[in-house]
DNA sequence: TAGAAACGTTGACGCTGCGACAAGGTCAAG
DNA sequence: CTTGACCTTGTCGCAGCGTCAACGTTTCTA
């Protein structure tokens, strides 16, 4: 047989049979005047084997290691190891399609936040702001997608948690509204705006409960991640950060009249 | 922020983040007097934007392409297209782990043949033929392992499929094993020796009904592959080809008298 | 009998998503 | 001053082949 055949007989290309012989994995058959490989029964069978094991997903270097020691014990090994292996993948491939299957939902409800896929709660967050022409509310939006996800994809979606009974208020949208107009009023005024303090002390109580024993907890917000909290300032106009300033101020003590604070 | 800290605070290695930068996902951020990279936080969200991407199994390819159309059309397409991808590998991997599973429940049971993993029908066959000395009967082993697997994992498991009857014969392994050492004993014989006659038409005789059937539907055995038949022979000693050859033009015989013939 | 189509040969690059070096420069602390 | 922990760019490596390229051989066909 040639090449083109004995591939076509195991269902593999020439290409594969070739990269086989590359890594040791099957021998060099004899060549013919012409330099033509000329494949014997034993070099198929020894191809099928090779393909057999790879179909299950070894990879060649495993193959080559169970083709070498002629006992079975290997082989069962590797079997093993490999089972683990693909439940693992099975089941990271199905958490990826539940994410998939809720996002796609989303997106049919026309519900898929331009902030890209984010955490279900937040998206009903989201879907419970509705749409808005403001651009601080889009900004807040982007800050709260990023929040979503901070540190992998179990962290710290807590905050969100937290903030989600808001999204059953009926009133919700409306308030957030006027204040995220307020906010933006500010775009262009200065640090010491006069219309500064009451917005933070009116941000300060539109906070929900739960907000606040995460702020305890987190040692009174100053561990917003390395840096994160400066470069969180930093990403506002000076009279806004001063507003954001006094919300965190008052929510930390808020939160220690409350709970009665983290460490004395 | 630095590198260090915005890779951290999303969840991802520097290295990832500077790989970004490369592909272009991830536009490149002012840089301090020392070189340093200096990010904000809107590179923040960006980036946790891209993570949250790449973890749903996008490719970095495509999360460019999200990223570049602002409208989520494109990436409900790109989800719709994830998800079908998935479930294809999802059925993949599970069926790869059924046969693994299989497979070592055959090895548990110490059924499991040196020939690699096989089918179970021809699993079970080699099961009841039991371990044995005979030269012949290994290399008939792995003539039927090949035939087993050819051109695909559903390829032409028919052979072995007819052959399954024999397994639940109880007088099965002794008559193979009388058979086998007359093989053998012509291992070195002549190819015009007296015995290759009567052991070729009891071999004939011992082959399965369903055997028969197979041999018509492939024209008279005519078409066992590009070249196959030729290895086939080629790979026995002279007086044991007689004996195959001897018993493939039996079979053809017998399945034209029983079943009428491929084409007239 | 010539030419095209279909084989074969070796060699080298491409793909994915980074990890892991190398060979440095920078900065804060002990 | 020296560590040690950062940062910089650049390069190779990985798995399992697919896919040219540039060329020789065989075989079918007109």
């Amino acid at each position: 047989m040639r090449i083109g055949e004995i591939a076509a007989l195991a269902g593999v290309t020439t290409r594969a049979v070739r990269h086989y012989h590359q890594q040791g994995l099957l021998p060099e058959p004899e060549r013919r005047a012409n330099g033509y490989r000329e494949y014997g029964l034993r070099h198929a069978v020894e191809l099928a084997r090779i393909r057999r094991l790879t179909e299950l997903g070894l990879g060649l270097a495993e193959v080559k290691d169970v083709l070498a020691d002629d006992a079975g014990r290997e082989l069962v090994e590797v079997l093993e190891e490999l089972d683990g292996d693909l439940a693992r993948q099975e089941a990271a491939v199905r958490e990826r399609r539940e994410r998939l299957a809720a996002l796609l939902e989303q997106a049919r409800a026309g519900e898929l936040p331009p902030e890209g896929p984010v955490s279900p709660d937040l998206a009903r967050l989201f879907a419970a702001l509705g749409p808005t022409d403001s651009a601080i509310a889009a900004k807040d939006r982007e800050h709260l997608a990023l929040f979503d996800s901070l540190g992998g994809p179990e962290g710290s979606g807590e905050l969100v948690a937290a903030l989600r009974p808001l999204a059953d208020d009926p009133e919700f949208a409306g308030r957030v509204e006027e204040l995220y107009g307020r906010l933006d009023e500010l775009a262009e005024a200065a640090a010491d705006d006069p219309r500064i303090a009451p917005l933070g002390d009116e941000l300060v109580a539109a906070m929900p409960e739960a907000v606040l024993r995460l702020i305890a907890q987190e040692d009174a917000g100053q561990s917003l991640g390395g840096g994160f909290g400066e470069a969180f300032l930093a990403d506002f106009p000076a009279a806004q950060a001063e507003v954001v300033r006094r919300m965190l101020a008052g929510l930390a003590e808020r939160a220690r009249r409350a709970g009665g604070g983290g460490r004395p």
